[in-house]
DNA sequence: CCATAATGTAACCATTGTAGTCACATATAC
DNA sequence: GTATATGTGACTACAATGGTTACATTATGG
């Protein structure tokens, strides 16, 4: 399970929310369809309100909503707030400083990188929650 | 360092061969350009031996060398040789099989997940090891 | 034929990131 | 005031990766 599903559980989470708008939704009841634990919803949504993306209420009668429409939640937005790592893929952490090699595959790595992410905003942006939702039926 | 660093590492050390690619290198001098054990680059290029992206000798006076001209092994032969583990993005293991939301949610994030890798796959494509060498100056 | 030098791999350890869990402070509704 | 939420810190469990040691295998070259 070391894999990243944060993303997937974050897309999860906010189409269950936006499935029936007008209500608000617990971390229990969201966890329930994700099956997983309520404080992992919870840490997750949390990120997903610094992003301006949900709005949570305390104490009874609580839970969360969407903090703006779902057609204006992409899942870039959402993308970027979850992903805290950086990007996809890594370099080596070590490199040998004396090799004139490893010394210019640092910068040039970092272009071939960022090229590939520059692919996948546009297709991330292209798609909204509300548009997960109409895929629901 | 949980980081996937393999697909850097892939790199690095082709691009160490393709750099002098009438030699043989063995994996302890590649090792030393990329900072690592010898053992790390044995497992890696056992990898992308395996593709058809290189050729190794037993022996004294053995080691690697590529398999096919540089300018024909792109990037995404590389990702492809190395990224056992699938795809870019996970899906949660578990999720619950009664929530009809949840239900549909594993076949919606498939096709969003798949259409992000179809927007990378032709960038890695464009890029050859040759090209990468020709950036080291 | 034997020493040397190299790959191929299995086995193991250390580190790290993620998920999951418990506990509890805090806030809100009725 | 009680019941019910979120927010968060602390902790455990687990899986993936990288690193290391060890050794079998294979090839070269005197």
């Amino acid at each position: 399970m070391a894999a990243n599903s944060k993303f997937a559980v974050a897309v999860h989470a906010l189409a269950v929310i936006a499935h029936h708008s007008d209500e608000r939704h617990t971390s229990r009841a969201i966890a329930g369809s994700v099956a997983t634990n309520p404080v992992v919803i919870r840490r997750l949504l949390s990120q997903l309100a610094k992003a301006g993306l949900v709005e949570s209420a305390h104490g009874a009668k609580g839970g969360f909503t969407l903090a703006k429409p779902a057609a204006r939640i992409t899942l870039l937005d959402v993308y970027h707030a979850v992903e805290d790592c950086g990007g996809l893929f890594a370099e080596h952490a070590k490199k040998n400083e004396k090799c004139p090699v490893a010394c210019r595959m640092s910068g040039i790595l970092k272009g071939v990188f960022a090229r590939v992410q520059s692919k996948i905003a546009p297709e991330l942006k292209r798609t909204s929650v509300a548009d997960i939702v109409s895929q629901l039926g």
